[in-house]
DNA sequence: CGCCTGATTGATAAGTATCAAGGTCGGTGG
DNA sequence: CCACCGACCTTGATACTTATCAATCAGGCG
């Protein structure tokens, strides 16, 4: 929230072009489209740690992620924070939010980061003149909201550890076996403290689960199916 | 899951129109509209305990409930069991499910119900006539998501016991004072065991937020100011 | 070299689930 | 009408999980 931590910056019209063109949002719109939609965002960057947006201010640009690891989370009255979506190239920060008033979510740089910002009406805009948009921002919230009554269902339910390897597993998916992440985040991720997430790495390394040769801030899965089936 | 639970009957337009005029995806819609939407429509009657359609099953209706009362429910492998919703009428059972392929959630008649049960097909035809339709069920879906952030918020955040007391005042703001439900049933929407919520309920008590003068099967509450300025 | 951040491990305490044992109400059938 | 039965509610004792607190260690950077 200090300020001078975000600048607008010129991107070539082919990255731009690569975020939208990799957005879900837009799967289905010719390239010709999405230049109209290009010509309307502006690239920011943000410096690690830096707030995109905070959860309850007014949702007045919707964002696509161009570089750098973005983190959704949300804090609660008791001062834990829970991180409900690590976001990448392509990726929306709050699709759903636009068809509310505000962000529920905060979004924050994890790394040096660029988004593209679309001011909210010059989107709805173009989405009126592409229906297919709208299907596909439902279906996307749609499975967004699946995830997270699983998760409920997996955090009510299941013990820590194994959620600790759902959510390992949830991530290697996405990012592949090198994962960019301190322990704290993995923490906040899976919904516990970072005493507990470690305590659940070392047991993994000793089955060989992970490894930690990669140092500091980062957690390395050395045998997917392993994490897969996993069993307390 | 046994048979002869459920069976088609007869309503009236006027009983179905209700309903339909009830539910948010169709507000801003003309009564006119809704006939036709009734006429999609076969009502289902369900037995207390029936299961209205099963976590996985394809999804080939969309469901507004009509009489009664519908939980929307999911268990985890462990055997537990969580209840994210509590549907009556004009509530649909299942608006975000048929953007996909299957419902993520079951639906079983907490009481005797009926539902109204529209093909899936000649509800996508009938949305793609009224665009507002779509805008609603996002709306709706976003709004979903939203609450069930701030539902995994409280969970990891806050103890049990604020956790049975913000449940019982959403239950409140959609029900009134005088809930219809077991104490297991308060439970599972809690997220946390019978006992526990019997446990907190016994504070209430003592604090005169709530009575139990209604006898089994119910939670009188009796100060809804205290509740909702509840600190443990 | 010393400092700061992050990682690790251990000891302890708190919060909840689990297990166990009645207690109470309402309905049913004799 | 009464007794019984089953479903639900309640409370207590205990165990287990996980957070919290505390201390130490390791590595990078100024």
């Amino acid at each position: 929230m200090r300020s001078g931590r975000s600048r607008i910056v010129e991107l070539d019209e082919g990255a731009k072009l690569e975020a939208l063109h990799k957005c879900r949002i837009f799967s289905g719109l010719r390239t010709a489209d999405l230049r109209v939609m290009a010509a309307l965002a502006t690239s920011v960057h943000y410096v690690k740690g830096a707030f995109i947006f905070n959860d309850g201010d007014p949702a007045e640009f919707f964002y696509v992620a161009q570089q750098g690891l973005i983190k959704l989370h949300k804090g609660s009255s008791s001062g834990k924070n829970v991180t409900f979506k690590i976001a990448t190239l392509g990726d929306t920060l709050n699709a759903a939010a636009l068809s509310l008033k505000s962000h529920f979510l905060s979004a924050q740089a994890m790394t040096d980061a660029t988004v593209l910002r679309i001011p909210r009406k010059g989107f709805w805009a173009f989405e009126a003149k592409h229906p297919g948009i709208a299907a596909n921002i439902l279906r996307l919230t749609a499975e967004g909201l699946n995830i997270e009554y699983n998760r409920i269902v997996d955090i009510i339910g299941e013990e820590v550890e194994l959620r600790v390897v759902h959510s390992l597993f949830t991530l290697v998916n996405k990012f592949g076996p090198n994962l960019l992440l301190k322990r704290e985040e993995l923490a906040n991720y899976a919904g516990t403290t970072t005493e507990t997430a470690i305590r659940v790495l070392s047991k993994l390394r000793k089955k060989g689960i992970v490894s930690c040769s990669a140092g500091r801030g980062t957690i390395v899965i050395s045998d997917l199916s392993k994490l897969q089936n996993y069993r307390s």
